[in-house]
DNA sequence: ACAAAAGTGTTCGATGTACACCCATGC
DNA sequence: GCATGGGTGTACATCGAACACTTTTGT
């Protein structure tokens, strides 16, 4: 019995038209990599690999990172752990058990990710045919950021340290995959405080130069459960299972 | 390296004088195991025990669920997966990652759960020491189901096939630790149409008999997540006795 | 009739949404 | 001035909390 450690790593790219719609709309894309032996062989899937003795679940998603894209992650959370008899093809040797995390990478930074030829970007709305049940492992990270993005300050990690409303309002509706209001999106921002004006404006604009946001790191960075780290905080509401990284225990 | 699968199991009793306030109203119990080997020996530690080659995680948790309470659980759902290096003393042989589930059994058949030497039950208000950092995971488990109730039809899991507004009403106040309108729950729980009235009444009251309410089967019976929904859905009772988990795939 | 809980109606504030409108800048 | 996106104001629907009130039973 073999325990491994994948991650679905999300990034926000602009551009790059070859969705559907408006090309200069930012969309979710993930690396994947080729997988080069059996099962599966030749086809994509969520980079990872076997628990290391000396080492932590979370350190094992961040090294599976760090090896595919060579970036640090913004975020990084577990999402689930996948263990049925059934996952692995009838010829597979060993029985696996995943434990699976989903991380964000910076956007700007993202741009200089690794690409050859065994790992790939894909839009997260145009995947290929994935080895084992990844797509669905893929589906439910998506299911599980978009709900996250909604009560969560996780949208920043996909930015650099100072922003534009209009920029993290873009990364909102490429979560979630629609249009807001502008200026209601303002006030919802405004209304917590999680987001501080350095005195600065954007320049080089055509048109009346917005200002630049940093996060404030004052305020609980993101609600990662009532584990994240030693302080627990009293999550407003989870839309669903959450959480990253409680401490441990064994049994 | 082993893995293990530990389960945290809620049940509601009523009665019970032990905790601070109003002894009729019910709370929050769980069944504890205690250790009788090192480490953390004799202290009181979640049930689990290593998982079998031949068993999947979900089936692996609700034997250890059979094997403390010898009930079948009405709700099972994957919580965590735990392993940090640190979660067992240095004396410890091997590594464990322990990947934790939580259940809810009914409320009437707990009243005849097994109670032994080594198996106790505890009010979630008022647990002893417990081994390694079990005290953290139940405070974790005990987050997400109070979370969950707000949001996902599982309040019932608690309760029989029938069952009056008040009483669904209690389980919602114990597990949320606070009173509720009994005007306003009404009406939040109708609107959503995941009960159904049966024509019957209960009968023996002192007062205006209350009607008798039914789940509602055709509606999905919880929120699991998007994965719960695309997979097979069981066809058993009332359907709220499947687990969280996402089928699977190896990687 | 009375007590007790079932069940209904109404008001109020918070919040989300739609949308009209003004502001500041480069051209 | 004009276009463009930044930024403000406001009206409206929805939802949950609070609470007064009516209904129905057993005793």
């Amino acid at each position: 019995m073999v325990i491994a450690v994948s991650t679905v790593i999300f990034a926000l790219r602009s551009g790059e038209a070859e969705s559907d719609h408006d090309p200069a709309r930012p969309g979710l894309w993930l690396p994947l990599v080729r997988r080069i032996r059996p099962p599966f062989e030749g086809q994509w899937a969520l980079p990872g690999g076997p628990l290391r003795r000396d080492e932590d679940l979370e350190a094992a998603a961040a090294r599976t990172l760090q090896a595919t894209t060579a970036l640090e992650p913004s975020y990084l959370e577990q999402l689930y752990a996948f263990g049925t008899l059934d996952r692995a093809p009838a010829s597979a040797s060993e029985r696996v058990v995943s434990i699976v995390y989903w991380a964000l990478v910076d956007s700007e930074e993202a741009t200089r990710a690794a690409e050859t030829e065994n790992v790939h970007w894909f839009s997260a709305d145009d995947l290929p045919d994935l080895a084992f049940d990844h797509d669905v492992i893929i589906e439910y990270a998506l299911w599980r950021l978009r709900n996250k993005v909604e009560y969560a300050r996780i949208a920043h990690a996909f930015l650099g340290d100072t922003f534009t409303l209009a920029q993290l309002r873009e990364v909102h509706e490429a979560i979630l995959g629609r249009t807001l209001d502008p200026a209601n999106f303002r006030r919802q921002i405004e209304a917590g405080n999680t987001i501080v004006p350095t005195g600065k404006r954007v320049t080089g604009t055509s048109y009346r130069p917005p200002k630049l946001y940093r996060y404030n790191q004052a305020i609980e960075p993101v609600d990662r459960g009532p584990l994240g780290s030693s302080a627990r905080r009293r999550p407003s509401s989870d839309g669903a299972e959450a959480s990253a990284g409680p401490p441990d225990s064994a049994g």
